[in-house]
DNA sequence: TTGAAAGCGCTAACAA
DNA sequence: TTGTTAGCGCTTTCAA
């Protein structure tokens, strides 16, 4: 048996107990919020909780019930402000359900990738998001067979019936093009993602639907596949400039890579956007920032960030419900480097 | 008496035991590298692990012997690529001797900062690791006094006598502009970082010394007081540029102004480097990709992540070895920004 | 070198 | 409405 007199450096549950005169198993129900306690015994023991600076010890609460109120998190990397962007809205949305987060960085490594899911969903945490995943496939399977609770964001579409949430990124590229299409602009090159990402793909064809739309002539040269890299973004639009007849616009299929056409742009010794019109997408804080501000799509992150983290919360509190995958609107952002061709 | 044979749809150290043909006493004590084990034995049952892939449950090796092997780190936000950095130094570490990262985002409130030190330090993490703390003095004192092991990154050298880790800001700006001075540029102007920040007032104080060295005199009006912030590096260039008698070159005191001085510098019709040089500081990733590359004063960021998580782990280990501060030396990058000035 | 057993702090089922 | 108690999976004595 138990010795609830001998106190350990930290309160313990037992304390409260003590102090308020109540058995711990009433001090456990009010941690709970059991509606079978006695208001007044409730605010008395909340009153202890207080003076005490009692917390609960969740390894201790995870052992005996199961729930560690931990979430934890797979990305890839840190590198640019996408990541950053949703977690912030992850986090937030956890801080309010007083759930925490655990981080877990990949480096791009699909086998600690599969390893980290394994052992998370071993105890550790109530739930995973996972973001921008490389080889889901490898353990979505485990995770469904342990019916353990996960969301996916910016998927690349695989299993549909896993829960997921993205945004609308032929949408958002339709738009993106169709915007210069009606600026003036008919020679109009556009700078891919990863293509074996979905989001790469969506993007390329909102692309050519914008163009089919408004009878411009899909051309395969303005059409560059590179890797939402900076550098990468740099190189693609260097090729595009210096095509015999190169694009009056560009459209990079994220921000970093617009970036790197911008510098491209200055680099041939032509203005943005008097020259060249350059337009982005995820709206990245940076993007803002610069000059001339990059007009972009916007992507909600932060709001993906916590609509994934609600619907994880969701999932936690009733594990049956279908899983649903949401795509979250995107929008233009116009700022200052698109503007009609030359003449 | 708990019942070994009742399995739970994980493994547990109960299965290995049956498994082996020992008490679990033993797994544990294979498990923790406990010397007392026949070689054989031990060896069986290192084989049925494998076998079983059984993981340790930390929660409940937490609860019984007190170590969570989670190690808490408490970022101001994840905007810039600086922080994200830290992380993988850190995270990198961490994943080595098999701990694992609970990331809190403060969001820049002092508040919150409180409030995590005091929930983490009960018991959910070994350790801390707080990065850019804004108003540390709040709970050092608690986490001394409850010896809590902790570390600092590039604080803003509150009480000499905790471990952290910082980057030689003197020296490093004292480089930067020796290295501007070499080149022949004679009026050179400062954007400063946040001036309640250590780090920003020591970058300030290595600019001047570097001045004074070179008996180049001090003028007041080419320094700006700024935030570490794009937008405010743009503005703060922007007026040294309009100034009657404009600098020849800027240094900026972080990486993401000197972007924004570029971007001043390329509105005012001005080239880079041919007509204005620009510096910066950290040399975050993105340093390298811009064109033209900025030449930055190398801070090593993900190293002084590793760093700090050696050290927490030392802490960890030896909670009696005094605190040392280590100041990690920042190198001079050399890229493309910089050049003699005009005639 | 091994086994047995006492908790770590808590939740939840069962009694009262 | 409250008290009692059996574990959750593990580490760590104490014996053998």
């Amino acid at each position: 048996m138990r010795n609830p007199g001998t106190a350990t450096s930290n309160v313990t549950i037992f304390e409260v107990a003590a102090q308020a005169g109540v058995s711990y198993g009433t001090v456990s129900r009010v941690l709970n919020n059991d509606p079978h306690v006695k208001t007044e015994t409730r605010e008395r023991v909340n009153r202890v909780i207080q003076d005490l600076g009692y917390v609960v010890n969740r390894q201790a609460r995870s052992l005996a019930g199961g729930k560690t109120h931990i979430i934890g998190m797979l990305v890839p990397d840190l590198g640019t402000g996408y990541i950053g962007e949703i977690i912030q809205g992850i986090d937030s949305e956890l801080q309010l359900s007083g759930y925490d987060l655990m981080l877990y960085t990949t480096h791009r490594t699909p086998v600690l990738e599969a390893d980290y899911v394994a052992n998370l969903a071993q105890g550790m945490v109530d739930g995973l998001i996972l973001v921008l995943p490389r080889n889901p496939r490898d353990y979505i399977d485990i995770l469904n067979s342990r019916h353990f609770p996960f969301v996916l964001i910016d998927h690349q579409g695989w299993g549909n019936e896993c829960p997921a949430v993205s945004a609308t990124n032929w949408q958002g590229a339709f738009n993106a093009t169709e915007y210069l299409i009606q600026l003036g602009h008919k020679r109009i090159g556009i700078i891919t993602g990863w293509m074996d990402l979905d989001s790469a793909i969506d993007r390329l064809e909102g692309y050519k639907a914008a163009l089919w739309t408004h009878h411009i002539p899909f051309s395969e040269e303005l059409v560059r596949e590179s890797t939402f890299q900076q550098l990468d973004g740099y190189k693609s639009a260097m090729e595009l400039l210096t095509l015999p007849n190169p694009p009056t616009a560009i459209f990079a299929s994220n921000d970093v890579m617009a970036f790197g056409a911008m510098d491209a742009v200055r680099e041939t010794g032509q203005r943005i956007p008097e020259d060249i019109s350059v337009i982005g997408f995820d709206d990245i804080p940076q993007a803002g920032a610069i000059h001339p501000a990059l007009t972009t799509v916007r992507q909600p992150l932060r709001n993906m960030g916590s609509v994934a983290a609600q619907m994880l919360l969701d999932l936690l509190k009733h594990p049956d419900i279908p899983s649903k995958r949401i795509e979250l609107p995107t929008g233009l952002v116009i700022r200052d480097s698109c503007q009609p061709p030359r003449s």
